[in-house]
DNA sequence: TAACACTGTGTAATAATATAACATAATTAA
DNA sequence: TTAATTATGTTATATTATTACACAGTGTTA
């Protein structure tokens, strides 16, 4: 819980900017936004972005290369993700279901391979594009 | 079965060297090794993969922007892909597990959206790099 | 056969995404 | 209070991917 306290300013002014929008945004759309607030280099967005990641305060959605906000508590500690995505309008959702959840963090391969993290991204259409 | 037949010159030259690699190829780096072959520019790569990809003959690695040939005749048809990536050495395989790609299939969220499709990738430690 | 749609090609230019390298400052730990 | 760690600001550059345009092949269909 010490991390989320710990955020220095350009963290900050980055973690507000996209947890104020329901969908993701991109690094270089962040970076025009946060202009006016002192942040000059895309390097200063993608050191801000790296390190809300790693702490699971936001997601990248590696399909789009674009960052949301974590909604989900959980999967802050369990490095876990789902996401349902729509092709037609890009919307992005991040899913919380416990027995999938369980499905995955339970899920053993026959190589013998040690997990300690997830990314599931379903894409489809959602009910406005059907 | 009918588009396999039917892949042009680029598109071989392109499959061809990715299903010799078991890991992952990027862009840049199958550019590089068939400008012998005369294929000289970035968008022939890339127009080539795409195909490749719809067809299902390979796949991304989303979070590593690499693309890897298909192991699996499955997930052609059903969309849905699983694999397993070492974050220390990259290796990265391809997953077939009955079980968890029926649990993925049947997966219904809470707000009726249709999926056609799903991406999985696991992060870890493999065997030799544990 | 001609008109058409569709898909692919080749080339050049450029856009979009992300990192390297360097000097410096702030924060934390011993 | 030294040392280690983490973050900053800046410039330059690397990597990944697409736009735009002119043209060629293939298959339909009128
Ligand atoms: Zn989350
Ligand atoms: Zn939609
Ligand atoms: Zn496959
Ligand atoms: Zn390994």
């Amino acid at each position: 819980m010490q991390k989320q306290e710990t955020l220095t300013k350009n963290q900050k002014i980055i973690l507000d900017l996209i947890e104020k929008s329901d969908q993701p945004l991109k690094a270089y759309s962040i970076l025009f936004d946060v202009k006016k607030k002192g942040i000059n280099a895309p390097l200063q967005v993608y050191r801000a972005l790296n390190k809300l990641v790693k702490i699971g305060k936001i997601h990248k959605i590696e399909s789009r290369n674009a960052f949301i906000a974590c909604k989900n508590s959980k999967c802050q500690i369990a490095n876990a993700t789902i996401f349902s995505i729509c092709e037609s309008c890009e919307d992005v959702t991040e899913i919380h279901d416990n027995k999938l959840s369980e499905h995955l963090r339970d899920f053993k391969d026959n190589k013998g391979m040690k997990y300690n993290k997830y990314n599931l991204e379903f894409f489809g259409l959602c009910k406005k594009c059907v």
